[in-house]
DNA sequence: TTATAAAGGTCAAATAAAGTCAGAGAAAGG
DNA sequence: CCTTTCTCTGACTTTATTTGACCTTTATAA
């Protein structure tokens, strides 16, 4: 049997225009008689970042899915960060250098370093007891992920 | 479904005129042909103090509704920001709005604002279950404190 | 001074999205 | 086979919008 996430994945594909797609969960998955949350599945499994997708959404009324393909380009050192450098945890000295090292390499100015240093800080996190590491690399891939998205 | 409260936004913003815009709710009510308490809630979602609107109204016979957009200098703003408005707890929407405010008020530049909003995004503190908010306030802090003190 | 009309305010419920997660079932690998 | 990994679903959750019924405040006409 044909795998359904596949034809779910192409047919979205068929929709992207000028590097975006528009979509409704509910809509698609009336479309292919699924249940809602395979679209879900499919987004996280056919459209994730390391393949230099951005999934952003809203819900309520009005709402929607909107997934957006990166040219990566120059920002390969951004995307090899979010893939290889970015594991699961990292420790404060590990982000400081991530950090650093993007600023230097112009990647990121000077004031988005200190912003994203800052959002990392410890000073930021000490509500967290447990997990600061993980909490930290997540925060720091989603700010990568909204500079890799910028143009 | 085009969403109502968009539009009733925008003609909103198309009535300021010298920093403040003056209506009558029912008028628009009228106009847009919704309920009046459909004004109200297009005022806090889209016009919230978290992005320098002040509205105040008055009722009775002539009275109306008056909305001010603060124009303060940038360090002033920040400023208050940190010590007013963010409270110990805050929402992702009062962040949203927060951050927007100060993109508009030209403060933060968008990539700024765009790597803020990911820091304190739903999807950066999904690990965290409990104290979100809190968590949210503390790291959207830390981020100000930085700009603030960048010279 | 009081009644009434003309504002605006609040809140809960209806509706319309999307998200999460555990677990069932199907495929693939060994 | 047996195990692991991939696919898919359904129940439950969260968030956003819109409306309607009922409440409060204010100006002014009687």
């Amino acid at each position: 049997m044909a795998i359904l996430s596949n034809d779910i994945e192409i047919y979205i594909k068929s929709r992207f225009d000028s590097g975006f797609a528009e979509l409704k969960r509910s809509e698609l998955a009336e479309l292919f008689q699924c249940a809602p949350s395979q679209i879900n599945y499919v987004l996280t499994t056919r459209f994730p970042v390391e393949k230099g997708y951005v999934v952003t959404s809203r819900r309520g009324g009005g709402g929607g899915i909107r997934i957006r393909k990166i040219n990566l380009g120059e920002k390969e050192v951004l995307y090899r960060m979010i893939k290889d450098v970015l594991k699961d945890e990292i420790s404060g000295r590990q982000a400081q250098a991530i950090i650093e090292g993007l600023v230097e390499a112009g990647i990121l100015s000077l004031p988005q370093g200190k912003m994203a240093a800052a959002a990392v800080s410890d000073r930021a996190l000490t509500l967290v007891r447990d997990g600061q590491a993980s909490l930290r690399a997540d925060i720091l891939k989603q700010i990568l992920v909204a500079v890799l998205y910028e143009e």
